[in-house]
DNA sequence: GGTGATTTGTGCGGTAATCGAACTGAAAAA
DNA sequence: TTTTTCAGTTCGATTACCGCACAAATCACC
Protein backbone atom coordinates (compact mmCIF):
# COMPACT_ATOMS: atom_id res chain seq x y z
CA UNK A 1 0.00 0.00 0.00
CA UNK A 2 2.53 2.51 1.09
CA UNK A 3 4.82 1.88 -2.07
CA UNK A 4 1.30 1.70 -4.51
CA UNK A 5 1.33 5.58 -3.34
CA UNK A 6 4.74 6.39 -3.86
CA UNK A 7 4.31 4.93 -7.60
CA UNK A 8 1.04 7.18 -8.24
CA UNK A 9 2.79 10.22 -6.95
CA UNK A 10 4.67 10.21 -10.08
CA UNK A 11 1.38 11.03 -11.74
CA UNK A 12 0.13 13.56 -9.85
CA UNK A 13 3.23 15.52 -8.48
CA UNK A 14 3.76 19.06 -10.70
CA UNK A 15 6.27 17.86 -13.17
CA UNK A 16 9.63 19.62 -12.78
CA UNK A 17 11.09 21.46 -15.94
CA UNK A 18 12.83 19.26 -18.49
CA UNK A 19 11.35 16.08 -17.27
CA UNK A 20 10.16 13.65 -19.51
CA UNK A 21 6.78 12.27 -18.48
CA UNK A 22 6.64 9.72 -20.94
CA UNK A 23 9.97 7.93 -19.73
CA UNK A 24 8.92 8.67 -15.87
CA UNK A 25 6.00 7.12 -16.67
CA UNK A 26 7.79 4.29 -18.19
CA UNK A 27 9.91 3.62 -15.24
CA UNK A 28 7.08 4.06 -13.29
CA UNK A 29 5.39 0.68 -15.07
CA UNK A 30 8.98 -0.99 -14.55
CA UNK A 31 9.34 0.04 -10.73
CA UNK A 32 5.66 -1.84 -10.38
CA UNK A 33 7.09 -5.25 -10.39
CA UNK A 34 8.50 -5.47 -6.95
CA UNK A 35 9.07 -8.17 -4.32
CA UNK A 36 5.55 -8.37 -3.71
CA UNK A 37 3.74 -7.84 -7.41
CA UNK A 38 6.11 -10.43 -9.85
CA UNK A 39 3.66 -11.45 -12.07
CA UNK A 40 0.86 -8.64 -12.91
CA UNK A 41 -1.90 -8.36 -15.45
CA UNK A 42 -1.86 -4.87 -17.50
CA UNK A 43 -5.05 -3.37 -15.35
CA UNK A 44 -3.05 -4.46 -11.80
CA UNK A 45 -0.20 -1.99 -13.40
CA UNK A 46 -2.60 1.09 -14.31
CA UNK A 47 -4.04 0.26 -10.96
CA UNK A 48 -0.97 0.27 -8.84
CA UNK A 49 0.82 3.22 -11.32
CA UNK A 50 -2.09 5.25 -11.62
CA UNK A 51 -1.47 5.26 -15.51
CA UNK A 52 -4.35 5.04 -18.00
CA UNK A 53 -4.35 1.14 -19.14
CA UNK A 54 -4.02 1.80 -22.96
CA UNK A 55 -0.64 3.77 -21.85
CA UNK A 56 0.71 1.31 -19.48
CA UNK A 57 0.09 -1.55 -22.05
CA UNK A 58 2.19 0.54 -24.93
CA UNK A 59 4.99 1.01 -22.28
CA UNK A 60 4.50 -2.62 -21.10
CA UNK A 61 4.77 -3.35 -24.91
CA UNK A 62 7.80 -1.61 -25.14
CA UNK A 63 9.72 -3.28 -21.74
CA UNK A 64 8.67 -6.87 -23.61
CA UNK A 65 10.06 -5.56 -26.76
CA UNK A 66 13.58 -4.75 -25.03
CA UNK A 67 13.75 -7.43 -23.17
CA UNK A 68 13.34 -6.55 -19.50
CA UNK A 69 9.60 -8.28 -19.30
CA UNK A 70 8.14 -11.44 -20.67
CA UNK A 71 4.49 -12.14 -20.67
CA UNK A 72 3.00 -15.27 -19.83
CA UNK A 73 -0.50 -16.17 -20.79
CA UNK A 74 -1.55 -12.51 -19.65
CA UNK A 75 0.44 -11.82 -17.32
CA UNK A 76 4.02 -10.05 -17.32
CA UNK A 77 6.77 -10.61 -15.00
CA UNK A 78 10.76 -9.19 -15.29
CA UNK A 79 13.21 -11.28 -17.07
CA UNK A 80 16.73 -11.93 -15.65
CA UNK A 81 17.52 -9.29 -18.39
CA UNK A 82 16.95 -6.05 -15.76
CA UNK A 83 19.80 -7.36 -13.78
CA UNK A 84 22.26 -6.36 -16.66
CA UNK A 85 21.39 -2.69 -15.84
CA UNK A 86 22.75 -3.11 -11.82
CA UNK A 87 25.57 -5.75 -13.08
CA UNK A 88 27.08 -2.48 -15.03
CA UNK A 89 27.55 -0.50 -11.55
CA UNK A 90 28.28 -3.19 -10.08
CA UNK A 91 31.42 -4.29 -12.33
CA UNK A 92 32.02 -0.48 -13.23
CA UNK A 93 32.79 0.46 -9.53
CA UNK A 94 34.78 -3.20 -8.86
CA UNK A 95 32.90 -4.16 -6.97
CA UNK A 96 33.22 -7.75 -8.26
CA UNK A 97 36.66 -8.02 -8.61
CA UNK A 98 38.12 -6.41 -5.44
CA UNK A 99 34.90 -5.72 -3.18
CA UNK A 100 33.95 -9.72 -3.27
CA UNK A 101 37.04 -10.95 -1.87
CA UNK A 102 37.62 -8.84 0.39
CA UNK A 103 34.00 -9.26 2.07
CA UNK A 104 34.81 -13.30 1.57
CA UNK A 105 37.85 -12.75 3.77
CA UNK A 106 35.99 -10.11 6.06
CA UNK A 107 33.17 -12.78 6.85
CA UNK A 108 35.54 -15.79 7.19
CA UNK A 109 37.36 -13.85 9.81
CA UNK A 110 34.35 -12.54 11.75
CA UNK A 111 32.42 -15.76 11.55
CA UNK A 112 29.14 -14.03 10.00
CA UNK A 113 27.97 -12.88 6.68
CA UNK A 114 28.64 -9.42 5.51
CA UNK A 115 27.32 -6.45 3.25
CA UNK A 116 28.16 -3.56 2.38
CA UNK A 117 25.50 -1.09 1.46
CA UNK A 118 25.03 2.67 0.15
CA UNK A 119 23.25 5.03 0.99
CA UNK A 120 20.06 5.65 -1.50
CA UNK A 121 18.13 8.79 -0.85
CA UNK A 122 15.96 7.63 2.36
CA UNK A 123 17.08 3.86 2.36
CA UNK A 124 20.36 2.01 2.03
CA UNK A 125 20.67 -0.19 -0.52
CA UNK A 126 22.91 -3.53 -0.30
CA UNK A 127 25.23 -3.07 -2.97
CA UNK A 128 27.23 -6.29 -1.89
CA UNK A 129 27.17 -9.05 0.32
CA UNK A 130 29.06 -11.76 1.14
CA UNK A 131 27.85 -15.47 3.25
CA UNK A 132 28.05 -18.14 5.63
CA UNK A 133 29.22 -21.38 3.82
CA UNK A 134 27.77 -23.59 6.19
CA UNK A 135 24.44 -22.53 7.36
CA UNK A 136 20.76 -22.79 5.89
CA UNK A 137 20.30 -19.29 7.51
CA UNK A 138 19.90 -16.20 6.00
CA UNK A 139 18.34 -12.76 6.19
CA UNK A 140 17.09 -13.29 2.51
CA UNK A 141 18.59 -9.79 1.81
CA UNK A 142 20.05 -9.54 -1.87
CA UNK A 143 21.88 -6.96 -3.40
CA UNK A 144 19.35 -4.52 -4.39
CA UNK A 145 17.92 -4.82 -0.35
CA UNK A 146 16.79 -1.91 1.02
CA UNK A 147 17.34 -1.11 4.54
CA UNK A 148 15.84 2.06 6.59
CA UNK A 149 18.31 4.52 7.68
CA UNK A 150 16.55 5.40 10.84
CA UNK A 151 16.17 1.56 12.37
CA UNK A 152 19.05 0.08 11.76
CA UNK A 153 22.98 -0.55 12.18
CA UNK A 154 24.54 -0.13 8.75
CA UNK A 155 21.53 2.79 8.41
CA UNK A 156 22.63 5.28 11.39
CA UNK A 157 26.35 4.59 10.34
CA UNK A 158 25.43 6.21 6.97
CA UNK A 159 23.60 9.08 8.75
CA UNK A 160 26.27 9.76 11.37
CA UNK A 161 29.24 9.66 8.66
CA UNK A 162 27.54 11.68 6.27
CA UNK A 163 26.51 15.52 5.81
CA UNK A 164 25.62 16.71 9.41
CA UNK A 165 22.95 19.23 8.27
CA UNK A 166 21.41 16.56 6.26
CA UNK A 167 21.46 14.00 8.30
CA UNK A 168 19.48 16.34 11.18
CA UNK A 169 17.21 17.35 9.06
CA UNK A 170 16.40 13.70 7.84
CA UNK A 171 16.27 12.42 11.48
CA UNK A 172 13.53 15.29 12.47
CA UNK A 173 10.93 15.18 9.00
CA UNK A 174 11.66 11.56 7.56
CA UNK A 175 8.51 9.09 7.86
CA UNK A 176 9.43 6.38 10.83
CA UNK A 177 7.95 3.33 11.07
CA UNK A 178 7.74 0.95 13.94
CA UNK A 179 9.14 -2.95 12.47
CA UNK A 180 9.25 -4.33 15.74
CA UNK A 181 8.33 -3.50 19.34
CA UNK A 182 11.90 -2.35 20.37
CA UNK A 183 11.61 -0.13 17.35
CA UNK A 184 12.91 3.69 18.86
CA UNK A 185 10.53 5.99 17.73
CA UNK A 186 11.58 8.80 19.70
CA UNK A 187 13.35 11.15 17.40
CA UNK A 188 15.23 13.20 19.55
CA UNK A 189 16.81 9.66 20.89
CA UNK A 190 17.55 8.12 17.72
CA UNK A 191 19.39 11.66 16.95
CA UNK A 192 21.31 10.58 20.42
CA UNK A 193 22.77 7.42 19.27
CA UNK A 194 23.54 8.71 16.25
CA UNK A 195 25.30 11.48 17.50
CA UNK A 196 27.15 8.27 19.82
CA UNK A 197 27.87 6.10 16.68
CA UNK A 198 29.46 9.39 15.53
CA UNK A 199 32.08 9.15 18.43
CA UNK A 200 32.58 5.74 18.57
CA UNK A 201 32.87 5.10 14.79
CA UNK A 202 30.96 2.33 14.86
CA UNK A 203 27.16 1.09 15.17
CA UNK A 204 25.54 -1.39 16.76
CA UNK A 205 21.43 -1.92 17.04
CA UNK A 206 19.89 -4.45 18.50
CA UNK A 207 16.42 -5.65 17.30
CA UNK A 208 14.29 -2.45 16.00
CA UNK A 209 14.37 -4.11 12.67
CA UNK A 210 14.22 -7.62 12.92
CA UNK A 211 13.06 -9.14 15.94
CA UNK A 212 15.78 -10.49 18.26
CA UNK A 213 18.48 -9.59 15.42
CA UNK A 214 21.40 -7.43 16.55
CA UNK A 215 23.38 -5.65 13.74
CA UNK A 216 26.89 -4.10 14.07
CA UNK A 217 28.15 -1.33 11.37
CA UNK A 218 30.98 0.72 10.61
CA UNK A 219 32.11 3.10 7.74
CA UNK A 220 33.20 3.12 4.42
CA UNK A 221 34.88 6.59 3.78
CA UNK A 222 36.18 9.51 5.44
CA UNK A 223 33.87 11.42 8.12
CA UNK A 224 31.10 13.56 5.79
CA UNK A 225 32.19 11.93 2.88
CA UNK A 226 30.96 8.49 3.61
CA UNK A 227 31.02 6.16 0.61
CA UNK A 228 29.19 3.38 2.45
CA UNK A 229 28.86 1.24 6.30
CA UNK A 230 30.02 -2.39 5.85
CA UNK A 231 28.02 -4.45 8.57
CA UNK A 232 26.79 -7.63 9.98
CA UNK A 233 23.75 -8.92 11.36
CA UNK A 234 23.61 -11.38 13.76
CA UNK A 235 20.35 -13.20 14.36
CA UNK A 236 19.70 -14.64 17.47
CA UNK A 237 21.49 -12.98 20.19
CA UNK A 238 24.35 -15.82 20.37
CA UNK A 239 27.28 -13.19 19.60
CA UNK A 240 28.36 -12.07 23.29
CA UNK A 241 28.65 -8.26 24.10
CA UNK A 242 32.14 -9.23 24.71
CA UNK A 243 33.25 -10.27 21.32
CA UNK A 244 31.70 -7.22 19.83
CA UNK A 245 34.88 -4.51 20.39
CA UNK A 246 37.15 -7.48 18.55
CA UNK A 247 34.30 -7.85 15.52
CA UNK A 248 34.40 -4.19 15.07
CA UNK A 249 37.97 -4.00 14.88
CA UNK A 250 37.97 -6.48 11.79
CA UNK A 251 35.45 -4.94 9.89
CA UNK A 252 37.62 -1.39 10.48
CA UNK A 253 40.48 -3.39 9.28
CA UNK A 254 38.78 -4.50 6.09
CA UNK A 255 36.42 -1.08 5.71
CA UNK A 256 39.85 0.62 5.10
CA UNK A 257 40.36 -1.50 2.86
CA UNK A 258 37.23 -1.42 0.88
CA UNK A 259 37.64 2.48 0.92
CA UNK A 260 41.04 2.25 -1.10
CA UNK A 261 39.84 0.43 -3.71
CA UNK A 262 36.16 2.62 -3.73
CA UNK A 263 38.52 5.06 -6.19
CA UNK B 1 32.16 0.13 -29.83
CA UNK B 2 30.29 -3.37 -30.30
CA UNK B 3 27.90 -2.24 -27.95
CA UNK B 4 27.47 1.17 -28.92
CA UNK B 5 26.11 0.09 -32.27
CA UNK B 6 23.91 -1.91 -30.55
CA UNK B 7 22.60 0.90 -28.90
CA UNK B 8 22.51 3.11 -32.39
CA UNK B 9 20.04 0.37 -33.65
CA UNK B 10 17.33 1.10 -31.31
CA UNK B 11 17.24 4.63 -33.24
CA UNK B 12 16.97 3.08 -37.18
CA UNK B 13 15.27 0.04 -36.09
CA UNK B 14 11.49 0.08 -37.71
CA UNK B 15 9.20 0.91 -34.69
CA UNK B 16 7.16 -2.10 -34.35
CA UNK B 17 3.47 -1.13 -33.53
CA UNK B 18 2.01 -0.06 -30.38
CA UNK B 19 6.27 1.08 -28.34
CA UNK B 20 6.68 3.69 -26.85
CA UNK B 21 9.46 5.82 -28.71
CA UNK B 22 10.12 8.21 -26.07
CA UNK B 23 10.47 5.56 -23.43
CA UNK B 24 12.86 3.63 -26.07
CA UNK B 25 15.23 6.59 -26.21
CA UNK B 26 14.98 6.55 -22.08
CA UNK B 27 16.25 2.88 -21.78
CA UNK B 28 18.98 3.71 -24.30
CA UNK B 29 20.18 6.28 -22.38
CA UNK B 30 20.02 4.37 -19.15
CA UNK B 31 21.60 1.55 -20.61
CA UNK B 32 24.68 3.76 -21.87
CA UNK B 33 25.61 3.44 -18.63
CA UNK B 34 27.64 0.42 -18.71
CA UNK B 35 30.59 -1.11 -17.33
CA UNK B 36 33.23 0.80 -19.35
CA UNK B 37 31.11 4.32 -19.03
CA UNK B 38 30.77 4.63 -15.71
CA UNK B 39 30.72 8.59 -15.91
CA UNK B 40 29.50 10.09 -18.70
CA UNK B 41 28.86 13.93 -20.15
CA UNK B 42 25.62 14.80 -21.81
CA UNK B 43 27.45 14.78 -25.37
CA UNK B 44 29.31 11.38 -24.96
CA UNK B 45 25.78 9.80 -23.73
CA UNK B 46 24.48 11.44 -27.04
CA UNK B 47 27.48 10.19 -29.19
CA UNK B 48 26.64 7.00 -27.79
CA UNK B 49 23.39 6.43 -28.30
CA UNK B 50 22.88 8.33 -31.28
CA UNK B 51 19.89 10.37 -29.86
CA UNK B 52 19.86 14.07 -30.03
CA UNK B 53 21.71 15.55 -27.41
CA UNK B 54 18.67 17.82 -26.18
CA UNK B 55 16.79 15.32 -26.28
CA UNK B 56 19.40 12.94 -23.73
CA UNK B 57 19.57 16.44 -21.91
CA UNK B 58 15.42 15.84 -21.10
CA UNK B 59 16.05 12.21 -20.49
CA UNK B 60 18.97 12.30 -17.87
CA UNK B 61 17.11 15.19 -16.10
CA UNK B 62 14.63 12.24 -15.68
CA UNK B 63 16.80 10.06 -14.59
CA UNK B 64 17.86 12.03 -11.97
CA UNK B 65 14.93 12.86 -10.99
CA UNK B 66 13.99 9.20 -10.36
CA UNK B 67 17.66 8.48 -7.99
CA UNK B 68 18.99 6.56 -10.35
CA UNK B 69 21.31 9.11 -11.86
CA UNK B 70 23.56 11.42 -9.83
CA UNK B 71 25.37 14.48 -11.20
CA UNK B 72 29.01 15.78 -10.63
CA UNK B 73 30.21 18.46 -11.98
CA UNK B 74 29.44 18.20 -15.42
CA UNK B 75 29.52 14.02 -15.60
CA UNK B 76 26.32 12.06 -14.62
CA UNK B 77 27.03 8.28 -13.15
CA UNK B 78 24.82 5.86 -11.91
CA UNK B 79 23.76 5.25 -7.93
CA UNK B 80 23.17 2.32 -6.28
CA UNK B 81 19.50 3.04 -6.70
CA UNK B 82 19.71 0.92 -9.93
CA UNK B 83 19.82 -2.27 -7.99
CA UNK B 84 16.49 -1.59 -6.32
CA UNK B 85 14.99 -2.57 -10.17
CA UNK B 86 16.93 -5.70 -9.75
CA UNK B 87 16.50 -6.13 -6.41
CA UNK B 88 12.78 -6.65 -6.82
CA UNK B 89 13.42 -9.68 -9.48
CA UNK B 90 15.97 -11.43 -7.14
CA UNK B 91 13.86 -12.07 -3.84
CA UNK B 92 10.14 -12.15 -5.69
CA UNK B 93 11.88 -15.57 -7.41
CA UNK B 94 13.19 -16.27 -3.71
CA UNK B 95 16.74 -16.06 -4.68
CA UNK B 96 17.76 -14.18 -1.22
CA UNK B 97 16.15 -16.60 1.05
CA UNK B 98 15.88 -19.62 -0.53
CA UNK B 99 18.71 -19.85 -3.51
CA UNK B 100 21.28 -18.30 -2.14
CA UNK B 101 21.91 -20.77 0.89
CA UNK B 102 21.52 -23.68 -1.66
CA UNK B 103 24.58 -22.17 -3.55
CA UNK B 104 26.71 -21.23 -0.57
CA UNK B 105 26.25 -25.43 0.70
CA UNK B 106 27.20 -26.35 -2.79
CA UNK B 107 29.82 -24.12 -3.16
CA UNK B 108 31.74 -25.82 0.35
CA UNK B 109 30.94 -29.15 -1.40
CA UNK B 110 32.63 -28.73 -4.59
CA UNK B 111 34.97 -26.70 -2.69
CA UNK B 112 34.92 -23.95 -5.83
CA UNK B 113 33.01 -20.48 -6.43
CA UNK B 114 29.26 -21.55 -7.90
CA UNK B 115 27.09 -19.80 -9.79
CA UNK B 116 23.25 -20.04 -11.46
CA UNK B 117 22.45 -17.80 -14.84
CA UNK B 118 19.73 -17.84 -16.64
CA UNK B 119 19.19 -17.34 -20.57
CA UNK B 120 18.42 -13.80 -21.16
CA UNK B 121 18.52 -13.51 -25.13
CA UNK B 122 21.48 -14.11 -26.73
CA UNK B 123 23.39 -14.23 -23.74
CA UNK B 124 23.43 -16.49 -20.26
CA UNK B 125 23.03 -13.71 -17.41
CA UNK B 126 24.29 -14.52 -13.80
CA UNK B 127 21.36 -14.60 -11.39
CA UNK B 128 23.20 -15.62 -8.24
CA UNK B 129 26.78 -16.38 -7.00
CA UNK B 130 28.93 -18.22 -4.06
CA UNK B 131 31.69 -17.04 -3.12
CA UNK B 132 35.69 -18.84 -1.74
CA UNK B 133 36.22 -17.36 1.77
CA UNK B 134 39.82 -18.14 1.69
CA UNK B 135 40.35 -16.93 -1.12
CA UNK B 136 41.74 -13.50 -2.50
CA UNK B 137 40.88 -14.98 -6.60
CA UNK B 138 37.71 -14.19 -8.06
CA UNK B 139 36.94 -13.58 -11.93
CA UNK B 140 35.04 -10.73 -11.18
CA UNK B 141 31.60 -11.70 -12.01
CA UNK B 142 28.69 -9.97 -10.46
CA UNK B 143 25.01 -10.59 -10.44
CA UNK B 144 23.72 -8.87 -13.66
CA UNK B 145 26.91 -10.44 -15.13
CA UNK B 146 26.55 -11.70 -19.29
CA UNK B 147 28.27 -14.91 -20.71
CA UNK B 148 28.18 -15.78 -24.07
CA UNK B 149 25.61 -18.51 -24.75
CA UNK B 150 28.27 -20.50 -27.66
CA UNK B 151 31.35 -20.79 -25.79
CA UNK B 152 30.94 -21.37 -21.97
CA UNK B 153 29.96 -24.37 -20.00
CA UNK B 154 26.73 -22.62 -19.08
CA UNK B 155 26.18 -21.23 -21.67
CA UNK B 156 26.24 -23.96 -23.57
CA UNK B 157 23.91 -26.31 -21.10
CA UNK B 158 21.42 -23.60 -21.89
CA UNK B 159 21.14 -24.48 -24.98
CA UNK B 160 21.58 -27.74 -25.07
CA UNK B 161 18.24 -28.13 -22.42
CA UNK B 162 16.26 -25.51 -23.99
CA UNK B 163 14.17 -25.68 -27.19
CA UNK B 164 15.85 -27.68 -29.50
CA UNK B 165 14.25 -25.72 -32.77
CA UNK B 166 15.65 -22.48 -30.97
CA UNK B 167 18.73 -23.78 -30.43
CA UNK B 168 19.60 -25.16 -33.55
CA UNK B 169 19.15 -21.83 -35.18
CA UNK B 170 20.60 -19.81 -32.64
CA UNK B 171 23.85 -22.17 -33.28
CA UNK B 172 23.45 -21.75 -36.63
CA UNK B 173 22.70 -17.90 -37.17
CA UNK B 174 24.39 -16.23 -33.66
CA UNK B 175 27.46 -14.07 -33.89
CA UNK B 176 30.32 -16.04 -32.92
CA UNK B 177 33.06 -14.47 -31.01
CA UNK B 178 37.02 -15.83 -30.44
CA UNK B 179 37.63 -15.03 -26.84
CA UNK B 180 40.56 -16.66 -26.77
CA UNK B 181 43.07 -19.44 -29.07
CA UNK B 182 40.84 -22.21 -28.20
CA UNK B 183 37.61 -20.73 -28.61
CA UNK B 184 35.50 -22.99 -30.90
CA UNK B 185 34.80 -20.94 -34.30
CA UNK B 186 33.42 -23.77 -36.07
CA UNK B 187 29.34 -23.84 -35.92
CA UNK B 188 29.06 -27.94 -36.45
CA UNK B 189 31.38 -28.63 -33.76
CA UNK B 190 29.87 -26.75 -31.36
CA UNK B 191 26.39 -27.89 -32.30
CA UNK B 192 28.40 -31.58 -31.59
CA UNK B 193 29.21 -30.14 -28.38
CA UNK B 194 25.65 -29.28 -27.34
CA UNK B 195 24.43 -32.30 -28.16
CA UNK B 196 27.04 -34.73 -26.46
CA UNK B 197 25.80 -31.84 -23.26
CA UNK B 198 22.46 -33.12 -24.28
CA UNK B 199 23.06 -36.51 -24.13
CA UNK B 200 25.47 -36.66 -20.79
CA UNK B 201 23.18 -34.12 -18.85
CA UNK B 202 26.46 -32.12 -18.08
CA UNK B 203 28.59 -29.38 -19.64
CA UNK B 204 32.32 -29.46 -19.50
CA UNK B 205 34.27 -27.03 -21.66
CA UNK B 206 37.76 -25.34 -21.19
CA UNK B 207 39.29 -22.36 -22.26
CA UNK B 208 36.95 -21.11 -24.37
CA UNK B 209 36.03 -17.63 -22.68
CA UNK B 210 39.17 -16.89 -20.28
CA UNK B 211 42.12 -19.15 -21.40
CA UNK B 212 43.48 -22.02 -19.43
CA UNK B 213 39.51 -21.67 -17.02
CA UNK B 214 37.58 -24.94 -17.14
CA UNK B 215 33.78 -24.56 -16.70
CA UNK B 216 31.96 -26.90 -15.66
CA UNK B 217 27.41 -26.79 -15.08
CA UNK B 218 24.39 -28.64 -14.99
CA UNK B 219 20.92 -28.00 -16.16
CA UNK B 220 18.31 -27.14 -13.70
CA UNK B 221 14.93 -27.87 -14.57
CA UNK B 222 13.56 -30.31 -16.96
CA UNK B 223 14.61 -30.75 -20.10
CA UNK B 224 13.20 -28.32 -23.12
CA UNK B 225 11.80 -26.33 -20.10
CA UNK B 226 14.81 -25.33 -18.49
CA UNK B 227 14.83 -22.70 -15.75
CA UNK B 228 18.43 -22.26 -15.81
CA UNK B 229 22.28 -23.50 -15.32
CA UNK B 230 24.08 -23.93 -12.16
CA UNK B 231 27.63 -23.94 -12.68
CA UNK B 232 31.39 -23.34 -11.43
CA UNK B 233 34.58 -21.88 -13.55
CA UNK B 234 38.06 -23.58 -12.18
CA UNK B 235 40.93 -20.93 -13.31
CA UNK B 236 43.92 -23.20 -13.31
CA UNK B 237 43.53 -26.51 -14.53
CA UNK B 238 43.96 -27.35 -10.85
CA UNK B 239 40.83 -29.38 -10.41
CA UNK B 240 41.71 -33.58 -11.92
CA UNK B 241 39.88 -34.85 -14.72
CA UNK B 242 38.99 -38.11 -11.95
CA UNK B 243 37.02 -35.57 -10.22
CA UNK B 244 34.85 -33.97 -12.74
CA UNK B 245 32.46 -36.88 -11.84
CA UNK B 246 32.18 -36.27 -8.56
CA UNK B 247 32.00 -32.55 -8.86
CA UNK B 248 29.22 -32.63 -11.40
CA UNK B 249 27.22 -35.47 -9.17
CA UNK B 250 27.28 -32.73 -6.50
CA UNK B 251 25.93 -30.26 -8.91
CA UNK B 252 23.44 -31.99 -9.97
CA UNK B 253 22.15 -32.94 -6.65
CA UNK B 254 21.66 -28.90 -5.82
CA UNK B 255 20.23 -28.46 -9.20
CA UNK B 256 17.59 -30.47 -8.50
CA UNK B 257 17.04 -28.63 -5.08
CA UNK B 258 17.14 -25.41 -7.14
CA UNK B 259 14.48 -26.74 -9.33
CA UNK B 260 12.28 -27.01 -6.54
CA UNK B 261 12.27 -23.65 -4.85
CA UNK B 262 12.02 -21.94 -8.32
CA UNK B 263 8.45 -22.94 -8.18
C1' DG C 1 45.80 36.73 -24.57
C1' DG C 2 43.59 34.91 -28.32
C1' DT C 3 41.42 31.16 -30.94
C1' DG C 4 38.96 27.01 -31.86
C1' DA C 5 36.75 23.10 -30.09
C1' DT C 6 34.73 21.47 -26.39
C1' DT C 7 30.98 21.67 -23.32
C1' DT C 8 25.84 22.67 -21.19
C1' DG C 9 21.73 25.43 -21.17
C1' DT C 10 17.59 27.51 -23.38
C1' DG C 11 13.85 29.16 -26.36
C1' DC C 12 10.49 28.12 -29.67
C1' DG C 13 7.72 26.67 -33.75
C1' DG C 14 6.11 22.57 -36.16
C1' DT C 15 4.64 18.18 -35.86
C1' DA C 16 4.50 13.64 -34.83
C1' DA C 17 3.95 10.79 -31.10
C1' DT C 18 1.25 10.28 -27.32
C1' DC C 19 -3.00 10.27 -25.05
C1' DG C 20 -7.51 8.68 -23.61
C1' DA C 21 -12.19 7.71 -24.36
C1' DA C 22 -15.11 4.45 -26.36
C1' DC C 23 -16.07 0.02 -28.23
C1' DT C 24 -15.38 -5.06 -29.09
C1' DG C 25 -14.80 -9.56 -27.70
C1' DA C 26 -13.23 -12.93 -24.69
C1' DA C 27 -12.75 -14.94 -20.33
C1' DA C 28 -13.67 -15.42 -15.57
C1' DA C 29 -16.66 -14.83 -11.58
C1' DA C 30 -21.07 -14.61 -9.32
C1' DT D 1 -27.77 -16.82 -17.01
C1' DT D 2 -25.78 -12.00 -15.72
C1' DT D 3 -21.99 -9.35 -14.20
C1' DT D 4 -17.43 -8.20 -13.88
C1' DT D 5 -12.83 -7.95 -15.44
C1' DC D 6 -9.71 -8.41 -18.70
C1' DA D 7 -6.89 -7.31 -23.34
C1' DG D 8 -6.82 -5.31 -27.64
C1' DT D 9 -7.97 -1.79 -31.22
C1' DT D 10 -9.33 2.39 -33.35
C1' DC D 11 -9.21 7.32 -33.97
C1' DG D 12 -9.55 12.26 -33.35
C1' DA D 13 -7.61 15.92 -30.36
C1' DT D 14 -3.75 17.86 -28.36
C1' DT D 15 0.11 18.19 -26.05
C1' DA D 16 4.37 16.72 -25.09
C1' DC D 17 8.15 16.02 -27.57
C1' DC D 18 11.63 17.02 -31.02
C1' DG D 19 15.49 19.35 -32.85
C1' DC D 20 17.38 23.34 -34.67
C1' DA D 21 19.77 27.49 -33.57
C1' DC D 22 21.79 30.64 -30.47
C1' DA D 23 24.19 31.90 -26.10
C1' DA D 24 27.46 31.26 -22.62
C1' DA D 25 30.92 28.88 -20.19
C1' DT D 26 35.05 25.98 -20.09
C1' DC D 27 39.25 24.04 -21.63
C1' DA D 28 43.31 23.20 -24.56
C1' DC D 29 46.61 24.63 -27.36
C1' DC D 30 49.28 27.81 -29.54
Amino acid sequence: MDRNERLQDVQTEIPTKDISLTFLKGMTVLRAFDEDHTRLTLAEISRLTGIERAVVRRLVLTLVHLGYVRKEENRYSLTPHILVLGGGFLRGNQFGRLVQPLLEMCAHEVGYSVGLAMEDGSDAVYVAQSSLQNSRYTFGFTVGSRLPLLSTAIGRMLLAWGDPARTQKFIETAPLEQFTAETEMDRARIAASVAAIREAGASIVHGEFEAGATGLAVPVGRLGAVQGALGLSEPKGELPVARHAGVIDILHRYAAQIATVLH
